[in-house]
DNA sequence: AGTTAAACCTGGTTGC
DNA sequence: TGCAACCAGGTTTAAC
């Protein structure tokens, strides 16, 4: 589920409320993706900081823990199911409760059934592991230095469905299955056009529709399917407003054609097949 | 190098 | 009712 909305909502609601926390211990569930790199007990009295969004990971900085290799940091992900929830009196662990921080102020716990997600130690952000898992993002969406024309020059001689390289993040980091469907309608553009084929004016297009789709996602809070929650429990509401995704055999909100749904890559992918070209 | 398929997991829904 | 098959927000690895 987790898509860049997610993700940000998630670090906006933990912003501010980390100051000054400091970390008494750390409990492990049933393992996620990756191992966490370092002993527990290595983080306890560590100054947790800021928590720091890249792409769909999120980066918690630690520092002054009381040995020195706890200094570094949390790489986390949400994976397909995850979410985090900060809790001021945490309830003992659920059967999908795989990572608990317990802090002087409170608990930060992933919960997470699918277990596709992960937290990972790392000593910097730009030090491995954390420096390899993030070195082949593409672009944030939102940089300003993502242009119609640095866009349309690297998808140039690519073959690939523009859906597909949306969703692999090379490119453009941000946009997993629910807004890169949302992002191909806003612009009118079919999800199985070749990458390379793109217009550098279908381009802008589409660097303004995943922009205005990313933050109207992040107004609503993201979408909730089945698992995700912010970090005070809330649920998203952009899902109720989705013009294309999970809508196979409805009318297109703006023309009236049935939705289309067929897969792509391994992925479901819908679209309308007489406003997208 | 670029592209595609399979794998990692659990739980909910669908269909026989 | 029971059970098998299929599907789900993402990433990583292996295999063309």
């Amino acid at each position: 589920m987790p898509e860049l909305p997610e993700v940000e909502v998630t670090r906006r609601g933990l912003a501010g409320r980390l100051r000054g926390v400091t970390v008494c211990a750390v409990r492990l569930g049933k393992p996620l993706r990756w191992p966490l790199g370092i002993a527990p007990q290595a983080l306890q009295g560590a100054a947790v900081g800021e928590p720091q969004r890249r792409g769909k990971y999120l980066w918690l900085p630690l520092a002054g823990g009381a040995q020195p290799q706890g200094r570094g940091g949390l790489l986390l992900h949400l994976g397909m199911s995850g979410a985090l929830a900060w809790l001021e009196a945490a309830p003992p662990p659920g059967p999908h409760d795989h990572f608990d921080l317990v802090t002087t102020h409170g608990t930060l716990r992933l919960t997470d059934p699918r277990r596709f997600g992960a937290v990972q130690w790392s000593p910097a952000i730009d030090a491995p592991p954390a420096a390899a898992r993030l070195a082949t993002l593409g672009r944030e969406p939102f940089d300003p230095a993502l242009s119609a024309a640095t866009l349309h020059a690297a998808l140039r001689g690519r073959s690939s469905p523009i859906k597909s390289v949306l969703l692999g993040g090379r490119v453009v980091v941000g946009a997993g299955n629910i807004y890169a469907c949302e992002a191909l309608y806003a612009a009118g553009i079919a999800p199985r056009t070749p990458a390379g084929r793109l217009s550098r004016q279908r381009c802008a297009r589409l660097l303004a529709a995943l922009r205005s789709t990313l933050a109207r996602a992040l107004e609503l809070g993201g979408s909730t399917l089945r698992d995700f929650h912010d970090a005070h429990g809330a649920a998203g509401a952009f899902q109720h407003e989705a013009a294309v995704y999970g809508r196979a055999g409805q009318p297109c909100r703006r023309c009236g054609t049935p939705i289309r749904r067929a897969m792509q890559g391994q992925r479901a992918t819908y679209w309308c097949p007489a406003c997208q070209r």
